[in-house]
DNA sequence: AACCAGGCACTTA
DNA sequence: TAAGTGCATGGT
């Protein structure tokens, strides 16, 4: 095992960052840190007086700051979005927030779970997703982990075999959606990254289980789209308690975000996100 | 026992 | 194009 640490970085919070819905396979440890799974390799994180502290068999710098978005000055993006008040309260709770760039094809399968879900549900249904057909990591802290599946593998399970990972209604949609990326080796899904946002998104609502609010998920957290803002019955809600908004009015709110926090959309959506999920409770 | 969860697809008008 | 409705599952 070995270790990796990354000095000097501001504006990061272990909670905030793996807590606030953006993933689904970091779980908090007894001491504070987070252990889980990231592009193939078992990873415990932890942040200590400036330090991302990162204990894995992989520890290569510029993956891992890739990964936790250590090169995106944070510091600025809040003073930009500041200018709102509103805002400014958001992100008071939320600072230390940073979007993951999490894997395309996992970000995708793991959101068309979401839908009409809640989190704890659907850490369990992606969980036995890898357990189930991932391939093993070994042990880890005498626990087993496993890799999220491929592509390939997921292609081709049937839906009986799924009903182990109680995806509901959902299951269809994901080997359907297995099946279309398969057909093209994944092409689509990974030029997604550097392709301008129409584009991206046009593609990924051609996908079973694929509507605007899990495209612009799958966009925000492993497209590199900042500017995209999901809305979800949460965001609606304190879209409609702080800026007034019907909660109803989706499209108003995709609007206003679009001009107000431009082109930080996606990150003052994780402020939002994060402060009406965790208000009342300390951080 | 209804209602809800990081919505979406399908049907109707 | 818009508006309404069913949907698997599990928790409260």
């Amino acid at each position: 095992m070995k270790k990796l640490v990354i000095k000097d970085i501001k504006d990061f919070n272990l909670d905030h960052i793996f807590d606030c819905g953006q993933c689904f396979r970091w779980n908090k440890e007894e001491d504070g840190s987070y252990t889980g799974v990231a592009f193939g390799n078992v990873a415990n994180v932890n942040y200590s007086s400036g330090d991302v502290i990162i204990i894995s068999p992989f520890v290569a710098e510029s993956a891992w700051r890739s990964y936790l978005d250590l090169e995106r000055d944070y510091g600025r993006i809040k003073e930009a979005l500041s200018s709102d008040n509103i805002m400014k309260e958001a992100i008071a709770v939320s600072q230390g927030i940073r979007i993951l760039n999490q894997d395309k094809w996992e970000t995708l399968i793991s959101f068309i779970i979401s839908q009409n879900n809640n989190i704890t549900r659907i850490k369990g249904c992606v969980e036995m997703l890898c357990r189930s057909f991932g391939r093993s990591l070994g042990k880890f802290g005498g626990r087993e982990f496993f890799d999220f599946p491929g592509v390939d593998r997921l292609s081709k399970i049937g839906l009986a075999e799924l009903d182990v990972c109680r995806l509901g209604y959902r299951a269809k949609y994901i080997a359907e959606t297995a099946r279309l990326v398969e057909r093209d080796g994944g092409t689509k899904l990974s030029l997604g990254g550097s392709e301008p946002i129409e584009r991206a998104r046009e593609y990924l609502l051609g996908l079973p289980g694929v509507g605007p609010k899990v495209a612009d998920c799958i966009m925000l957290f492993s497209m590199n789209k900042a500017e995209a803002f999901p809305i979800d019955v949460w965001v609606a809600r304190v879209m409609s308690e702080l800026y007034g908004f019907d909660e109803e009015d989706y499209e108003g709110m995709q609007k206003f975000a679009a001009e107000r926090f431009a082109p930080y959309g996606g990150i003052a959506q994780q402020y939002l996100f994060h402060y009406i999920r965790h208000r009342g409770a300390l951080s």
